[in-house]
RNA sequence: GGGCGAGUGGCGGAAUGGUAUACGCUCACGACUUAAAAUCGUGUGCCGUAAGGCAUGUGGGUUCGACUCCCACCUCGCCCACCA
């Protein structure tokens, strides 16, 4: 009777089904235990043999929780949307959609045909309108949460697929699908707003039981650190003058007026605080003609407007039609059509219309400063900051409305200032220039103040023009041009420095400025060198007491500063940026205190970036209304126009295109689409325009393990009895490839549904295993070294359960495996040996009980195995089960129908057809897969006597068996008795007997 | 450059600080066969006829005893990479 395994597996495949084998109640399990595996993305090449690898893994535990009388749920479906989907559509010249329906049925067979226990009828796929209606719920949700967020930005673009990609999506510079150099593109783009839970992302970890790999891949992806953040004073060539305009009401010697002019003329600038006439019932003509009257301005003047003076500001500017350096509004007033407030005298004066045009123009350096304890005026003011194009500074005043005595707030934002984020606050004295990211907003600012900004300009373009790939691939050569005409003030030290741009600053972390130390970084060691700046070491720093002082950012006086006590100009490195002496936490951060600086916490962790110009995805479910916007109205806060699809209007349905291709520019193919993209206001009903990009693949895969518990439940998202019954998955096991994408994600997204109420838990997976590579002849696979295993081709050629027990075997679960061809046939001997075996127990007389030894083994095989599978071990688990049969077949007469059967349930989460089948044969009531585990009994395992094996200066030179109970003097005498020890000895006198119960004797000489 | 992991027979790999090389592949020989395949049996780290000696990447250390623990170095794999 040969095994039969194609007609067998395919029989159990059917019956399991039919029998709904492997189908818990979901609505009412007492022991429910939620098996995860990672859905596969469905390639148009088939099932890759490292999803069967992956599999077997998880449904090996699935069926071993399973006999131990879990309810175990373990579900499958498809991540079907994507780039990867559409450009092998795109590849072969068919429909994504039709595609998808092909590679769905092909998928589905070839994971019937691994045989594992999934729970078939609820299977989803992200393509589904059913499943993607609750992907765009989501999106709706987070955005009403403040979790979603549209912003302008240097993004990450890749040519080839022509859309932008995530920071998790660019591996070393290059697109993660396509292998495309990804270039900087500035772009407006929805992001998710994850950062918001960096801290919590990490703190959480530390409960979570996951494979301490993908812990400390995500421990550095997030990348917390503490630091300082600093303001270093930018001087230029000429000196700036400051003309002050106070408010309604107001006057030169009230509030903060005279600390700030005080605070200014300290640095050594010209400032003016004119009385404006009738404060308190001014008219705009009287107030504007009196200061163009009394002062000049020119190219050098910082021109500041506080409250109604912010308004007089504007006109004065408008009507003088002369540049300036600088114009800061402070809390200005509001236009009356945006004002709740009761009528005030200086209304009807105004006019509240002005030339935005002429005033950009005029003033590129542009600030408004917001108090962020008057929220009634944040939406005109962010209005105003649109309008203007000037920086929305959201600062906290020492009394409400900036009318305290000091104003640090406003003092900081009147001096111009390069704010830099640092973990080495001591290395401040060392700080010997500036560098700014190309796209920080201050060069542009300070452009008509740089002497070379034709210079400048030129290389922030090639800059910008040059991809990641390219600035690593130049082997970290540095390059940067100086600002002419601008230094800063190194806070520490009081010495002007030289400020540059470089690209080796990121625009995307810190505050993309950095201080640049050379003699203590070696990027900057490195810059410093090629340009020829100053190398300044910071040796030996001591602490002095000083007279109380206020720093640059007015913060509390200080006792005591530390101060660099000599500095040595060595153009050498002094150390590879160790600090000896001085980094203790304390004298940190009062350094920091010293200079006006912060503590600051950054991540690395950036924004996670949604919006895709692609086809293929779930349409992201916004409404942006022009005529709200121009109104100032919207769903949230500072995104006017923009508005959630209502949950009625779900799903927004992807269009049938035929022509999907994407088109570049920055732009989905649905953009040219008017019947999609055309659509009323939810708020207004007028003409609106719908949102065209799609959303990231990774937010389908972000929630699918919620869905799959309520896959029927058409009015939710989930279930929350089902939910509360299965979730937190119980096991997840997956590739550690997703370490940063899927798995943050996903926590991500549980910590935003667990604050909106939505989910109980905070973190969907309790316990994660990453399973190893599994690479085919000692490399990775590939089609150019033609080394893919197809598992297709071998389940035919030797079924199921040898694929899967041979994958198994090959090396540890969680390290991966190296796929040999030969291998598979000695899993295929012994499942015959088993198979035929199978056939002798149930046609020959067995003994009532097991001959002790057989026994013995079967109960030491029943503890190893199961401790095994739950260490993932199993590739030791087969090979106890060898041993195991290797021992029945070699003592037939000496094994019972019991031991078999034991035997069979202990195999039966490998190769689960085969044991199935010869179960039935035995005489096994019902599935073997719902019969109980085995249990060893641990009186059984221990053995009467051992080996005793005898050491002579710790090597081996004899054994013996002795009786398990044998003492220390016996043994002793036992081993000194032997024949070969004696020899050994050569009549020496032992110095030492080492005794090991159990064990050994090692006699020393 | 940083992080993580791994170096054991011809190969995949196994070993709570205590018999290194389990289990399997390969190979050799034998049985069965007209023959081959399959199957079964025996053997298989290296040197040596043997006694014995030498072997867990290299060098040191701790220990009665180290693949295992500690230090330094080398090699390979994976992940990240100008994150201040």
């Amino acid at each position: 009777m040969k095994y039969n395994f194609h007609d067998i597996e395919r029989k159990w495949q059917k019956e399991w089904q039919r029998r709904k084998v492997y189908e818990p109640d979901l609505k009412n399990s007492k022991r429910p235990f939620y098996n995860l595996m990672m859905f596969p993305y469905p390639s148009g090449e088939g099932l890759h043999v490292g999803n069967v690898y992956a599999f077997t893994g998880s449904d090996i535990y699935g069926r071993f929780k399973r006999m131990q009388g879990y309810d175990v749920f373990e579900p499958i479906g498809l991540d079907g949307f994507g780039i990867h989907s559409e450009n092998y559509a795109l590849k072969i010249g068919k429909h994504p959609m039709e595609q998808a329906k092909i590679t769905e049925k092909r998928f589905y067979e070839q994971l019937g045909a691994i045989g594992n226990g999934f729970a078939w009828d609820e299977r989803l796929e992200t393509y589904d309108p059913e499943y993607y209606k609750w992907t765009q719920w989501i999106f709706t949700r987070l955005f009403k949460r403040g979790l979603a967020y549209r912003k302008k930005q240097a993004v990450n673009w890749c040519p080839s697929c022509k859309t932008v990609l995530a920071d998790e999506q660019v591996i070393s510079g290059k697109c993660e699908r396509c292998g495309a150099v990804v270039v900087k593109k500035e772009l407006e783009q929805w992001f998710f707003r994850i950062t918001k839970y960096a801290d919590k992302l990490l703190r959480n970890l530390g409960k979570l039981d996951w494979s301490e790999r993908v812990k400390i891949a995500q421990r550095n992806w997030i990348g917390r650190s503490e630091g300082a953040e600093v303001d270093f004073e930018v001087k230029t060539t000429e000196k700036l003058n400051y003309l002050i305009l106070h408010g309604y009401t107001g006057s030169p010697q009230e509030n903060k007026y005279p600390w700030i002019k005080k605070e200014l003329e300290k640095r050594g600038y010209e400032v003016n605080i004119p009385k404006l006439p009738n404060t308190n019932d001014p008219s705009e003509q009287e107030q504007v003609n009196y200061v163009l009257e009394n002062f000049t301005l020119d190219e050098n003047t910082v021109l500041f407007g506080h409250s109604l003076g912010a308004i007089v500001a504007l006109k004065v500017l408008q009507k003088a039609n002369t540049p300036i350096a600088k114009l800061v509004l402070g809390a200005a007033a509001l236009d009356p059509k945006f004002s709740r407030d009761s009528k005030r005298p200086f209304w009807d004066s105004f006019n509240w219309n002005f030339n935005y045009k002429k005033i950009n123009d005029l003033v590129s350096d542009k600030v408004i400063i917001s108090d962020v304890r008057e929220p009634h005026r944040a939406s005109y003011l962010r209005y105003l900051s649109e309008k203007l194009s000037a920086r929305l500074a959201e600062e906290k005043s020492i009394k409400k409305h900036f009318t305290g005595s000091t104003e640090p707030a406003i003092l900081n934002n009147l001096i111009l200032s390069i704010r830099v984020f640092t973990t080495r606050p001591d290395t401040l004295f060392g700080a010997t220039y500036m560098v700014l990211a190309p796209e920080h907003p201050l060069v542009q600012s300070l452009r008509p103040r740089i002497k070379n900004w034709h210079e400048v300009q030129r290389y922030i373009k090639s800059a910008a023009g040059r991809s990641e790939e390219e600035r690593i691939a130049e082997g970290r050569v540095k390059t940067g041009i100086e600002l002419k005409g601008i230094r800063a003030v190194n806070p520490a030290t009081k010495k002007e420095i030289p400020v540059w741009v470089a690209d080796y600053v990121l625009s995307s972390y810190g505050t993309g400025a950095i201080m640049a130390v050379p003699a203590h970084d070696e990027r900057d060691f490195v810059f410093a060198k090629k340009y020829a700046l100053p190398i300044v070491p910071v040796i030996k720093p001591v602490i002095i007491r000083q007279p109380p002082g206020a720093g640059a950012r007015g913060m509390a006086a200080e006792e005591t500063v530390i101060q660099s006590e000599c500095w040595v100009g060595s153009g050498e490195m002094t150390n590879s940026g160790k600090f000896d002496g001085m980094d203790s936490e304390k004298a940190q951060w009062a350094i920091t205190k010293a200079v006006g600086g912060a503590r600051n916490v950054q991540y690395r962790l950036r924004d996670w970036l949604i919006s895709r110009q692609r086809y293929w995805g779930p349409p992201i479910p916004m409404i942006y209304c022009a005529s709200c916007a121009k109104a100032g109205k919207g769903e949230q806060k500072g995104m006017p126009g923009w508005y959630a699809v209502p949950e009625k209007d779900l799903p927004v349905k992807l269009p049938f295109l035929k022509d999907f291709r994407p088109r570049g520019k920055g732009k989905s193919p649905l953009a040219s689409v008017k019947s999609f993209y055309e659509v009323r206001c939810p708020s207004c009903g007028k003409k609106a325009r719908r949102e065209t990009d799609v959303s990231d693949t990774f937010l389908d895969s972000a929630w699918y393990f919620l869905r799959y518990a309520s896959v029927r439940d058409r009015r939710r998202a989930w279930d929350p009895a089902a939910t509360r019954a299965w979730l937190p998955v119980n096991m997840y096991i997956g590739g550690a490839e997703h370490s940063v994408l899927h798995l943050l994600y996903s926590r991500f997204m549980a910590m935003a549904f667990h604050d909106m109420k939505l989910l109980r838990f905070d973190e969907p997976f309790t316990h994660f295993r990453a399973h190893g590579l599994l690479i085919s002849e000692g490399a990775k696979m590939s089609k150019s070294k033609g080394n893919v295993v197809n598992p297709d081709e071998y389940i035919k050629k030797f079924g199921a359960d040898a694929l899967r027990m041979y994958l198994m075997f090959l090396a540890p679960f969680e390290q991966g495996g190296d796929f040999r061809d030969q291998g598979i046939l000695g899993i295929t001997r012994f499942l015959e040996r088993a198979w035929k075996f199978g056939h002798v127990v149930s046609a020959s007389p067995r003994p009532k009980d097991s001959g002790p030894e057989v026994f013995r083994l079967l109960n030491q095989t029943i503890k190893k195995v199961g401790e095994d599978i739950e260490a993932l071990r199993y590739n030791t688990a087969v090979s106890a089960l060898m041993i195991l049969l290797n021992k029945i077949e070699a003592d037939p007469q000496h094994t019972s129908l019991l031991t078999w059967n034991d035997f069979l349930k202990l195999l039966a989460p490998f190769a689960p057809h085969m044991s199935e089948e010869l179960w039935g044969i035995s005489g096994g009531r019902g599935s073997i897969h719902r019969a109980s585990w085995p249990k060893h009994d641990p009186k059984v395992l221990r053995e009467e006597t051992f080996t005793l094996v005898v050491q002579v200066n710790g090597k081996m030179r004899d054994a013996v068996e002795a009786s398990i109970g044998i003492g220390e003097k016996q043994a002793r005498e036992l081993a000194l008795g032997r024949e070969r020890v004696r020899t050994f000895l050569g009549g020496r006198t032992p110095k030492r007997i080492v005794y090991v119960p159990k064990r050994l004797v090692n006699i020393v000489v």
